[in-house]
DNA sequence: TATTATTATCGTAATATTGCAATATTATAA
DNA sequence: TTATAATATTGCAATATTACGATAATAATA
């Protein structure tokens, strides 16, 4: 199939499974981790410090954009690219919560 | 392709991103979820739990096996399969420091 | 040893992801 | 307005993932 069976699951595993699969990726990873180092942050900037074509780049930006995690600010004449720090830290803490529910305890 | 270009990313983008495609399925993450509760678990019980065939659960817990997740002890007579706390602790600190090094600051 | 229960593996179909070339869109500069 | 630069979208090929039926392997019990 390939289609995972999404109505058999709660609302939170769903959740913290969807944040999970945006980190899935090295690539996006690494566009994270530059894009929240910059001031200001130009897509094409990523492209060349990855190393990925710029169609690639800007599909992973798509990705990451969708799980509410871009900000674009036009400030002045270029556009910013910046991680949305309310929802970065929202995605931090619905992590740490499924590893508080979730703390080994048998053997 | 579909098939990522590991060459070229660090290993700690690498770890980090492999560490997310183990959580990035809602029924990985409510076996991991459902194995932390259990005293001894078997994996019969996870699949009446979640609600997919046994080959399929058999698969994810596969892959949870792989990332050096699961410890199964045979003590006594059943197979007892559990959360390997010290790697779950090591998975939680590598995210944590991911999301340590990636901080927003921009805009 | 034969039976039964539990878990793993194989084979396969459906769908998703990754990556890039080509192209379109958008924004700035001339 | 036209040219130029930056980013997004489209289309497509290669590979990966998800799911399950059928079957094999393994372990406990009669």
């Amino acid at each position: 199939m390939g289609a995972s069976k999404t109505e058999i699951h709660t609302q939170f595993h769903l959740e913290i499974a969807e944040i999970a699969k945006v980190l899935s990726h090295p690539a996006r990873i690494a566009i994270l981790e530059y894009i929240s180092k910059q001031k200001d942050c130009i897509c094409g900037d990523i492209v060349d410090e990855i190393g990925l074509s710029q169609p690639t780049i800007s599909q992973h930006l798509q990705v990451i954009r969708n799980a509410g995690l871009l900000k674009g600010n036009f400030e002045g004449k270029r556009l910013c690219y910046c991680l949305d720090a309310d929802r970065f830290k929202e995605i931090q803490e619905l992590l740490t919560q499924f590893f508080k529910t979730t703390s080994a305890q048998c053997c």
